[in-house]
DNA sequence: TTAAATGCAAACTATTTGCACGTAA
DNA sequence: TTACGTGCAAATAGTTTGCATTTAA
């Protein structure tokens, strides 16, 4: 069912946090859920039919959209837009920032309080700020 | 030519910017970068074909993602990845930030000393920081 | 049992490409 | 004059949709 050596225990947990949201459990969306939670490159929809397809076709490419957009709906999973053309997704929902290496592409997650707190200081008038994400390029370790 | 009221002066400003670059000046690029210029809504390639065919046809579409390419290459323009599935560009190329209304979509430009300087407590070791951007979410002024 | 999810294929949208023709320098 | 740009149409890539079939609860 899953490529992934999880235990029965993280399973549970993991269907737990579905049906706390109300989700139906398939085995697709689960397939979807759980990949996406166990990596931290910000895959595409393709690299993650590729990766949960990997032993045994498990999803079409319709439904890992169709599991994506109700887990986004409900806010276990969000998109992230540092590429062009693709969206690329994260089950890492709490709030954090984006490194992209300008040289190999990658992104890297940064901590949240690896930055301060942003200093704000004028927002032109009647805007109201609910939350801000910090994208940073340069190059990254490897290159 | 162009369904904007600029003056000969602006005009050759912008012609001589150009040639800078190195960019041989056809009706198209020309109607494509002016109109960037006048405007600060991040236009959608879409957009940018209807506002300079609006009086008479001037370019296609291919040409206006013709003109895009090179401008973006010689850095007169910049493409913001702020909107999903569409690629908006930008001729404001000084660094700035960004404020997207989760309202009504609007996207603000923000000067990049609304903001102080970002403090960055730690970067992962063997990162090398070149430059950031920041996106901040809220309420726009209209709503 | 049954409302909801899947899979497939077709539709759609944004963007790119190939090529004959036109034009800026 | 000629290398380079344009326009059209066809190709590609990412994503969405319609519908018959299957399945989780």
């Amino acid at each position: 069912m899953d490529n992934l050596k999880i235990s029965a225990a993280e399973m549970q947990a993991i269907k737990a946090q579905m049906k706390a949201k109300g989700l139906r459990i398939t085995p697709q969306r689960f397939a979807v859920y759980a990949n996406l939670l166990h990596r931290d490159d910000h895959p595409t929809v393709e690299a993650i039919l590729t990766e949960i397809n990997c032993e045994l076709p498990i999803a079409s490419k319709a439904s890992v959209y169709s599991a994506l957009t109700v887990l986004r709906e409900v806010g276990l999973v969000r998109e992230v837009l540092l590429d062009e053309g693709v969206t690329r997704y994260d089950a890492r929902i709490t709030p954090h920032h984006h490194f992209i290496c300008q040289n190999c592409g990658a992104i890297a997650d940064l901590d949240w309080d690896a930055l301060g707190e942003l200093p704000i200081h004028r927002l032109p008038p009647g805007f109201q700020l609910e939350g801000y994400e910090v994208i940073l390029k340069g190059k990254c370790d490897r290159c």
